[in-house]
DNA sequence: GGATATTGATTGAACGTTCATTCAAACACA
DNA sequence: TGTGTTTGAATGAACGTTCAATCAATATCC
């Protein structure tokens, strides 16, 4: 029984002052002290909670990896299993909720996605969302195309999303998040369009 | 060594060791120490060649965008000006390229990428390589398309080899490099087949 | 029910490490 | 000898972690 507190509060809080200062200050530079500046508590609550730095950095992953999931499911809760282009435009929607293209999220992905390339334990959580979005797809192109067409759909698809919202997060004036749904919805429905 | 570290010669010494220094260690570790050991030189001749580690960081960048650039320009060599489809390709296939395919430029693009949000000298940088890349897609498009379906193809194109890219990149069997160019080429023949 | 013990959250200064930069000295060549 | 190159130890700043001390809220006991 947590005092005042309670232990998933102060999480959530750590967590999101964390992404406050990726955003802010960057990955290399979101000291501990400036985290905990930002949640107005004192440093050494870090690791109190998360046993270091780096299981704040992979509890915050796990949290973006949470809400996007999330985002994906709610979308697709209620279609009808034939409605091949319904999950399809709701897993590209959820892609490009808002809870991944506002500005701290979308700096601490990046940060991140470089970071999993020598981080194990990151590593492994952006590969389970690379195969996640990429069989989901698949999925439901298997429906209506043959094997090797609804592969390539899905592949183009998911690079679709994944560059779209790339150009956006780096781009100075921000995402055009209708413009990025649009474009990938279009090319879903040039594969889907496809005699076979 | 004597003087013949004639001064071109030293700094491309030192961006190459950068760039290994980078895929071994990954940015953040990427010190001044380790480059320099990797060179085989000692720490403070980064300082006598680029005036610190943020002018060496900003050179490799500038050496990963004219490599960039050449592989594209190389392939467009020769190209008729009616050839729209070659000219895509071109761009296409330049853009994954043997010099920007490699594990070691892969992981310091994406590194670079993140550190560019908060460093101006490289957010310049990278953004005139992504104007470049679509406005020479646009470009190629306007010739077939009008200009709406023109700069959606553009920024469909360019979000595809962006995001196959770096699906690429973060796959742990490394990128399939025919593969993205195929499914990039595809995506650029749909556009253009389009009737207005 | 009031006093006391227990628990767990929280603090922040101290510690040891690591890093980029600097610069006087050494060096190589003309 | 003079000039530009190279060295590497010294410097100081900054970082994450640790931990004894403090505090607030419950639990236990008489």
């Amino acid at each position: 029984m947590p005092h005042h507190g309670s232990l998933n509060g102060r999480r959530e809080q750590l967590i999101r002052a964390n992404l406050t200062a990726i955003h802010q200050y960057g990955l290399a530079d979101a000291t501990i002290a400036r985290i905990a500046r930002l949640a107005g508590v004192s440093t050494g609550i870090i690791s109190h909670y998360f046993g270091g730095k780096s299981g704040l950095m992979e509890a915050t992953m796990r949290h973006l990896l949470a809400e996007l999931g999330r985002a994906v499911t709610e979308r697709r809760q209620g279609l009808d299993a034939d409605d091949v282009e319904g999950h399809v435009d709701a897993i590209i929607d959820g892609n490009f909720d808002s809870t991944q293209t506002n500005r701290a999220a979308m700096r601490t992905w990046l940060e991140f996605w470089a970071s999993s390339m020598h981080q194990p334990a990151l590593q492994r959580l952006q590969r389970v969302n690379e195969r996640r979005l990429y069989s989901n797809l698949c999925h439901q192109f298997r429906k209506r195309l043959p094997p090797t067409q609804a592969r390539d759909a899905a592949r183009s698809v998911a690079g679709l999303i994944d560059g779209l919202w790339l150009r956006g997060a780096l781009h100075p004036d921000g995402i055009d998040i209708n413009g990025c749904r649009r474009l990938a919805r279009e090319n879903a429905r040039f594969w889907l369009a496809q005699t076979h």
